[in-house]
DNA sequence: CTTATATTCAAACAGTCGTTTGATTCAAAC
DNA sequence: GTTTGAATCAAACGACTGTTTGAATATAAG
């Protein structure tokens, strides 16, 4: 029965050493010392390395779309006929990742998973393909809920939006642009974490903008000035 | 005369690999062969993979930041005695990279320079430094134009500005959430990158909006409600 | 105790990596 | 032509990678 101890204790240093120097970067040597077993209990346990790397996104991606999803539910049903207001919905897609974020069990999961965002490995399109419903649900709902906004704007502004989530799991402390003082080491750091209602006020206000104008006639591609 | 000719041409090779498979997943003899160069051509020009990774940035990293710090002083000079607006602040930051972006010398750089914001390599540091004074001009442009706002606010703010931008260096087409139909092809792909006015629109308003309310009182933490 | 199954272990495999070396080619200077 | 320095080249270096193997060990069943 020690099995079990030994794939949640590899699947524990993993993902904080996947977040911590990416995943390349990374050798299963580095892992298996760290955990204390042997190498080869990676191939015996998960196969390969990217059986460990599935793994590790198993037991924790699967877990979050569901949260998602069960709070635009909830949000979708409270509402009745209409739809939802923003605010809302942009809670319930940030908020259980930033919920994950606080908890130390999955703090180094969601710095993985916003490094993932912006890497071009196979194991990108893995996790897309698990987040591809979750956009898909949450495009249909921000379109409902802004119906005057054109399709193609409504997509810019979901991704502006993923950016935004995507930073903070990547640094989620809003650090000043100088090194720390002294006496920032006082705080709890868990407070200096970057509030749910600065994500929920910002990104509605873009949410709900105004449609840009069709095109800005000023600053075209570069060199003459018109 | 032809050290120039190599230099060059595997700055563009290397800044293309880089960006499209990763650095650590990019082989210097990967990068040497397709340029057609020997693999030593590396450590005599650059000293090392490194010293290379450093030159690409070197090449196109002051420009842009120049490029940004120039629009912001004309904002600046443009208003006179009064703050810039946001709209301007925005477009000075974000335009000089949405330029790069759509010509094809430094398209591939901007995906890479996307690409590092996430990477906790020593290579994250090397342009965080050099990003470090265009934040900063950045941020106190953005508080004298919104006096009213917190600075940790701001703060909070700005870094999720530099998201969606990072968002859409490192995937520039507002693709649906659906594999692309055939005659999506027929389109031309300029015209389907993120226009700057989409940009513009989402984060003014989000820049502007009111400040948070200091404490959401519903969703604390989770489990016991407060 | 014996058998069978699950897990751990040390050791080696074949391959790739960044880097170095020393000879060779090339172009301009004298 | 000779010399000088920069530039290119094939070849190898040692270290590290993910993976595999087969024996050793533990655990539970018959």
């Amino acid at each position: 029965m020690e099995t079990t101890d030994t794939k949640t204790h590899l699947l524990d240093v993993a993902e904080r050493l996947f977040a911590e120097h990416g995943i390349d970067a990374t050798s299963l040597r580095t892992i298996t010392s760290q955990a204390d077993v042997n190498l080869a209990a990676v191939h015996y346990h998960f196969g390969s390395k990217e059986g460990l790397f599935q793994a590790i996104f198993a037991r924790r991606l699967d877990p979050l779309n569901a949260d998602r999803l069960r709070r635009l539910n909830a949000s979708e049903t409270a509402a009745g006929d209409t739809p939802p207001p923003v605010e809302d919905l942009v809670e319930a897609f940030i908020d259980p990742a930033l919920k994950r974020l606080r908890k130390r069990e999955s703090k180094h999961f969601m710095k993985l998973m916003g490094r993932i965002y912006s890497d071009p490995s196979e194991m990108h399109e893995v996790i897309q393909t698990r987040f591809l419903e979750v956009g898909r649900r949450f495009i249909i709902a921000f379109g409902r809920a802004l119906p005057h906004l054109p399709h193609e704007e409504l997509v810019s502004r979901f991704k502006f939006l993923v950016g935004a989530m995507v930073m903070v799991l990547v640094d989620p402390f809003p650090r000043e642009n100088a090194p720390p003082t002294l006496d920032e080491t006082h705080y709890d750091l868990i407070k200096k974490e970057t509030p749910l209602n600065h994500f929920v006020t910002f990104l509605s206000a873009g949410m709900r903008a105004p449609c840009s104008v069709p095109a800005s006639p000023k600053t075209r591609d570069e060199g003459v000035p018109s």
